[in-house]
DNA sequence: AGTATTTCTGTAATAAAATTACATAAATTA
DNA sequence: TAATTTATGTAATTTTATTACAGAAATACT
């Protein structure tokens, strides 16, 4: 018995089960979460069973008893999508409303961590390798992701710019070539900008990468689509965690594509950084 | 208590606990796996520390008691977040160097949200709410972190401005006035530029908020220093981690400005958002 | 249909586990 | 050094889970 699929398994199985088995499946594929909380005895009851039919029904599913299934429940809860009660409330202090706002920030690098398609990301990277020229567009917050994306991305010894002024934007997409990739990022991926950017770079050859929302406008126009899905209540009035997000995946290529360039590419890298030495104190 | 990261914060936390939850700490952190499926005797055993102790420790990490602990622990070794030497290899492939990445940020974030001084966050606070003009300063990444503070703060009925440029830097610091705040980015915190603008806005009375690295000349110079350590590996050759958790404490500060200026204010936050509706394509 | 057999389910007893209350020890402060 | 706080363990209590067993329900077999 696989673990991972513990409530798959339950409902899979549920017309096999006996009378009572199926009443403990019933309560248990009610509410998932609230079983992996509950006492033996009270989910018997909520399920109109004695205790040990809900221990048999646990023994049932190859776990080693009641405390164990739980444990399993809960794990197989994880990769599901969930989201965590953080939102911060209008009378939360600063001990409140801080760990809310971090909490949030990692619940959401954690759901997608486990979600991302490698394989997208990978061809992504093989994208920025042999891209001719980048470009990196993006308004509002995404303007700063866009700022932020180009300045890790010129020390690749590419031609990297960012834009964040919609004329500018219209004028590259309409003059757009083959090998032009243009990386488009918009939470919201309704931004009228960006896709009709989107829209004539592609029409002129170029390829569109995406990163914004699933199934956006934007991710349904572009070539590659990283699609980020982040708790909705997080952004009510102000992008945060999408574009914390936004930026660990371009972290996250930025670290591939250096990594396919080679060891030799770090030297190229560290004179990069060397530069920096004469704006900076030295260290005390 | 974010239950993705229990392990993380065991290990973060592990020097502010005391002997016996240090002991509790270690055995946990020795096999988190077997640690899930241990009765607390066993676990107190091996730890060699009375039953309580355990429970105690279980609590003193925001859980229920031992059984909740057990659970939590066992959901956050699904997600896998790796606590330890997540460091990016020249070999690794796109499924290693991806989820380093994402835990690299996650452990940080979980790091800080452990460290943070809630008390100079709310006189942070305070200062934004009571500045005349704010201002934000940062080069290279941290101007990507000016930026997007910029255009968070903006909406809160303040002059405000972020520059990246340093001979605009060093006018607007000569021309400081008590009332003026000076929000300074920088995570090596050695960046002359900003240095010395800190210097400058000081000696005019205004006042510096840094947000930098731990016991650097930025963060001796400034009024409040939010001082952000971030696992040095992760910033050898590009800044990571550290702006990610620039932004996020960023999102603190605008989350506990908006809060002190109360439910009325909302309306106003509303007003700004109902601005961007004419630039984007409707929602299918 | 009626009895035997098997399977299912609950009650009550037992065992295991976790928590609490309290006391003592250690550390810290004055 | 005494006073106070903090930390830790012991023992009692409570909660929780499991087991053994018996009665009920279902099924199978004359």
């Amino acid at each position: 018995m696989n673990y991972q699929n513990l409530l798959s398994s339950i409902s899979v199985t549920f017309e096999t089960l006996n009378k009572s088995e199926k009443k403990v499946a019933s309560a248990i594929l009610a509410d998932p979460e609230a079983a992996t909380g509950s006492s033996i005895a009270n989910l018997a009851k909520k399920a109109g069973v004695s205790e040990p039919s809900v221990n048999r029904f646990c023994k049932r599913f190859g776990t080693a008893g009641f405390p164990d299934f739980k444990l399993k429940l809960a794990q197989c809860l994880v990769s599901g999508v969930k989201f965590v009660n953080s939102n911060v409330q209008l009378n939360d202090n600063v001990s409140k409303y801080t760990p809310k706002i971090f909490d949030n920030a990692i619940h959401d690098l954690v759901a997608i961590k486990n979600q991302i398609d490698l394989s997208l990301v990978e061809k992504v990277v093989d994208q920025l390798l042999s891209a001719r020229r980048i470009f990196f567009f993006g308004l509002g917050t995404s303007g700063a992701v866009a700022r932020d994306a180009e300045n890790k991305f010129f020390r690749f010894d590419l031609p990297v710019s960012f834009h964040v002024d919609v004329l500018t934007m219209r004028m590259l997409s309409a003059a757009a070539k083959p090998g032009d990739l243009f990386f488009m990022i918009s939470h919201t991926g309704r931004t009228k900008a960006i896709i009709d950017a989107a829209d004539d770079a592609q029409a002129n050859g170029a390829k569109v990468v995406g990163l914004t929302t699933p199934g956006s406008m934007l991710a349904k126009k572009s070539n590659f689509a990283l699609e980020v899905s982040v708790s909705e209540n997080t952004e009510e009035y102000m992008a945060m965690t999408s574009r914390i997000v936004h930026l660990v995946i371009l972290d996250v290529l930025a670290t591939g594509f250096i990594l396919r360039k080679g060891p030799d590419f770090l030297n190229h890298m560290e004179k990069i950084n060397r530069s920096l030495k004469p704006t900076r104190y030295k260290n005390n």
